[in-house]
DNA sequence: GTTTTTCTTTGCTAAAGGCAAAAATAGTGG
DNA sequence: CCACTATTTTTGCCTTTAGCAAAGAAAAAC
């Protein structure tokens, strides 16, 4: 038993712990103030403008069931946000893309979310911007990797 | 207009974002393999043995409303994992702390969710490990920090 | 001693999410 | 070509998560 491992896992555990409270009502607050729930926040944030996407891929990348993500998609488009269409090559295929309304939205909401970490972090230096990047970008390797294995 | 800030927060809010997923998912499958619901398990994992807290109190750090505070206190309860008694001093508070049951599990919970946590941590560098504690520290204290002044 | 304030609970509603079955399509073996 | 299987998405139904507003209950203030 690896004594130094144990504290620095149990120090991890309870950081992350508070840090993930954190960013969620974050998270909340930035999807209320722009009109959206927080799940069709999420899902904006990762369609990337001119690319189209599977149903399952955004499940899978969101980490949610397909069942869900159709009642997402379903509000979306009802806004009038995104297209879904059959794909010609297999017709059991969604292709969902934002529509340019979506296009203009996302770019907005990327733009400003960026904002909001830009103000937070701009009191501090950029040394210790790296330092948090690093870690974050380390963590997150390892539990998506622990995710993968464990799933 | 700072350029790095700007690179910096923009990757920062990306890997913050899909680490918060990934966290998000490690939560539900560590609840679920523990007979809890992910919002039992985050309660318990805040209370600590001997403790007794009023359900602000609980509310605020977890960051919810009292109201669902209430419903997964009544929850635990019911599970008799806390007890809930009126405060002799003033009896408009609740006292919420953790039976022998409630102790017993929390011990184990909070055991294993750090152990899940060694897990990942095993086969990366002390240093390596201590880049992602000073990281998601600085984070955390950022976001934290921001939520006050923005609630 | 009534009014105001504070803390918790209750009723109601919305949002988030999954499972299992259905629907639609594609592929496959005879 | 036809039946059967596999895959993708959707639908129906249910649970969990969460907050708001009003009600209850107790303390504090006037």
């Amino acid at each position: 038993m690896d004594v130094k491992l144990k504290q620095q896992a149990s120090a991890i555990t309870e950081l992350t712990f508070d840090l993930l409270r954190c960013c969620e009502a974050k998270e909340k607050m930035f999807a209320k103030d722009h009109g959206l729930k927080v799940a069709e926040f999420r899902c904006l944030r990762i369609v990337e403008a001119g690319k189209s996407y599977s149903v399952q891929e955004l499940a899978t990348s969101m980490h949610l069931s397909p069942s869900r993500l159709t009642r997402i998609i379903d509000g979306l488009f009802a806004e009038k946000l995104v297209d879904r269409v059959q794909s010609i090559e297999d017709r059991r295929f969604a292709k969902i893309s934002l529509t340019n309304k979506g296009q203009t939205l996302v770019g907005k909401l990327k733009e400003e979310y960026a904002d909001l970490h830009g103000e937070m972090l701009k009191d501090i230096s950029v040394e210790d911007r790296d330092k948090i990047y690093e870690g974050i970008s380390l963590m997150q390797g390892l539990v998506s990797t622990w995710l993968v294995k464990n799933a």
